[in-house]
DNA sequence: TAAAAAAGTTAGATTAATCTAACTAATTTG
DNA sequence: CAAATTAGTTAGATTAATCTAACTTTTTTA
């Protein structure tokens, strides 16, 4: 029996390879520069840990190829979602931790090392299927409603879609929402995006609105 | 403004140094060599990392010196001690974790850095002021309540001490406690030790048993 | 109090995770 | 398709935390 603890390090990097193919639509290999970027570290660096993970058959890649999670790094990888996930959960409806403050904390929780710990949390939150953000929370055995969602900043000019979720939970982003009486079900035709100051006009209701990419960033649109 | 955030390396010292010095009764200092066996290091080991807490103002040391807690590192490792004992109880009290399984994992939370969970952590439990297995949890401010405790193997033969907890919560142990018709402030007597085998003959009520080590290192009696 | 034992220190090595700088391979483009 | 650009790799160094082995200082004891 080898011990299956994984370093926080190699959490990370599985958590990121996650994200970066299974989350993401129409990929499902990757390369060390991208990898690297989303770990905020230097490809040398990856290209060392990617040495690592291979010889633990978390991950397929050979030199000079792309990089893709075998079924093991899939699972595990997964497994460090679905704690991120219930603990964010937990810090919002057992603790009120507002959106913007669990991130951090979640982060670091999601590499303790108990199962009996997530299923108990699980059991205490009532088996939860979303976190805070709407981010569905991935079951025991590693599967996952595979959600792929826009930002209304990455829609094309003259495009109508529905906002499906807000990502923002401050008091201040959610009194914004408001005043333009935007809902979830809306839909949010983009009129068009200022290439200079990054600033969109938006029509909620036949009403129009310029909003900042700031703003257009944190609403998801349905497909 | 330093980084106030410690390395679990670092926090696990300073936990062992209130253990060692704080927690026990007439001593406040300790050596390299208890130390490193408390932390299972070798020597050498503590000797280097000695160098770097005393940088960091967290110890008070000098070669061939005792080692004992600055003020700085006293508050510190007492905040680990504080998580360490509001996690066990959480473990507890809203995770059904019997006694036996919540060390481990707490070891594991311990070290996760945010005041504001801890605090509502607190808030969620009620403010405790004892964890599950009867201990004191230090308050914000690195206070707490001093108890030295001895367990039933430590007393010395002839005397008479009062149960003031119990150490185990298996099951198997406390029907155990229960079929002796032992109750917490109950007296007990220590008859004799067996040294060929650590057996030891107790009384209580009047009615005297033979209990195990195992057994003994349990009861924890008043001073 | 001198020898022995215990406690503590130092030097040098190891491992995991990171970096920079220099290199090589693959891809894109004029 | 050759040159330029981008992507990926390698070598060598660094840092934190650990070790073993050899050494030194302090304490105990006969």
């Amino acid at each position: 029996m080898e011990d299956l603890n994984l370093s926080f390090t190699e959490e990370n990097y599985l958590k990121s390879l996650i994200h970066l193919t299974v989350f993401t639509e129409d990929k499902n290999e990757v390369g060390t520069n991208e990898l690297a970027s989303n770990l905020s570290l230097k490809p040398a660096t990856v290209n060392d840990m990617l040495k690592k993970l291979k010889e633990k058959d978390f991950v397929n890649y050979k030199k000079y190829g792309k990089i893709s999670l075998t079924e093991k790094g899939r699972l595990l990888g997964m497994n460090v979602i679905r704690k991120h996930r219930l603990w964010e959960t937990f810090l919002v409806e057992k603790l009120s931790f507002s959106w913007d403050e669990v991130h951090e904390v979640a982060e670091q929780l999601e590499h303790i090392h108990s199962s009996k710990l997530v299923d108990s949390l699980d059991a205490l939150l009532e088996y939860p299927k979303y976190d805070p953000h709407g981010d569905p929370i991935p079951n025991k055995k590693g599967q996952v409603e595979l959600i792929f969602r826009k930002t209304l900043d990455e829609m094309s000019v003259m495009s109508t879609k529905k906002v499906f979720a807000v990502k923002d939970n401050s008091s201040e982003f959610l009194q914004y929402v408001n005043k333009l009486n935007l809902k979830i079900g809306d839909e949010i035709l983009l009129i068009s995006k200022e290439s200079y100051d990054d600033l969109l006009t938006i029509e909620i209701h036949g009403k129009q609105h310029v909003v900042s990419q700031k703003f257009a960033q944190n609403i998801f649109v349905l497909q």
